[in-house]
DNA sequence: ACTATTTCCTGGATGC
DNA sequence: TGCATCCAGGAAATAG
């Protein structure tokens, strides 16, 4: 499942490999597909566009593209961004033409290189859209949330005051903080030491200051590693990530806790699966 | 204005 | 072996 650790690893690997590359054409599948623009403008945005970067903003990948100048003009090149959330299965692969187009194959853009960038996603929870920067204003796609490596303490934790949901819903909630899903929301509280189903105001200063450092912490190791290949994640290069091996809870259910030996329970909050061990989390 | 629940979607696992 | 059912979950939509 591609969260903030995930996405990272896509976009560095997309960087490394297609920052500078050009798009020559895009293929997008006839069906409805989860498209957030319309298949037409997106065509027309990314259609002789040249990647600059690809980076992580949340769980979204954004390339920043130069579009085609106007005629030779001496006016900047107008640019715009190509937005794509991988959604549950979502994966984004560089992959020669030669090789047999997957199963769920929703998009395909032909590289100046020769190369081709795929959009595969089995379940369509994926979204695709462009944004077109006015030269004016020039800011683009930003997320709803903070991001979790970034926010300081201060506004960490002025982030939960007074919410009643609990504090593992808190976490997902991409308003909030953008990046955290199931995975590391359970990881950090366990690390933290607090229980998914408290009440986020009810958290104290210090245990708010925990969970951030927790949740940093996680978060960045888990980008070290490379994320967690839970069922197909695999990154641009179809690697797969090995955090998955220092999960302390996710996916640990009835299995003894690595601190306390009590065996791990498994609840549903928000409709999500929550893990923790009832002895070492309060 | 918040919070909680439902819905979307398919492949793999499970059960009879 | 085969078929039905359940489950995974990010985020938008809907309900309360």
């Amino acid at each position: 499942m591609p969260e903030l650790p995930e996405v990272e690893t896509v976009a560095r690997g997309l960087d490394q490999h297609i920052a500078g590359d050009a798009i020559e054409s895009v293929w997008l599948s006839s069906k409805p597909e989860p498209l957030k623009s319309s298949a037409a403008e997106i065509v027309d945005v990314l259609e002789g566009a040249r990647i600059l970067h690809v980076r992580r903003v949340g769980k979204h990948i954004v390339f920043d593209l130069e579009r085609r100048g106007h005629r030779g003009e001496k006016v900047q090149p107008p640019r715009a961004q190509w937005i794509v959330h991988l959604g549950m299965t979502g994966q984004l692969r560089i992959a020669s033409p030669a090789t047999e187009l997957a199963r769920h194959t929703h998009a395909v853009l032909k590289l100046a290189s020769g190369r081709e960038l795929r959009f595969v996603d089995p379940r369509r929870f994926g979204r695709l859209a462009v944004v077109r920067i006015a030269s004016s204003d020039g800011s683009g796609f930003a997320a709803p949330g903070d991001e979790p490596l970034e926010i300081d303490d201060a506004d960490f934790t002025a982030l939960f005051r007074r919410r009643k949901t609990p504090i593992k819903s808190a976490l997902l909630n991409q308003k909030l903080l953008s990046g955290v899903g199931n995975i590391y929301a359970d990881e950090a509280l366990f690390r933290a030491g607090i229980r998914p189903r408290r009440r986020a105001a009810s958290l104290t200063r210090v245990e708010l200051l925990k969970l951030h450092a927790a949740l940093r912490q996680v978060l960045r190791h888990a980008v070290q590693l490379g994320g967690s290949s839970i069922n197909d994640y695999v990154d641009a290069e179809g690697r797969a990530g090995f955090f998955q091996l220092q999960h302390r809870v996710y996916g640990r259910e009835g299995r003894p806790c690595l601190v306390c030996k009590t065996p791990i329970k498994r609840v549903i909050i928000a409709g999500r699966s929550s893990h923790y061990c009832p002895r070492c989390q309060k």
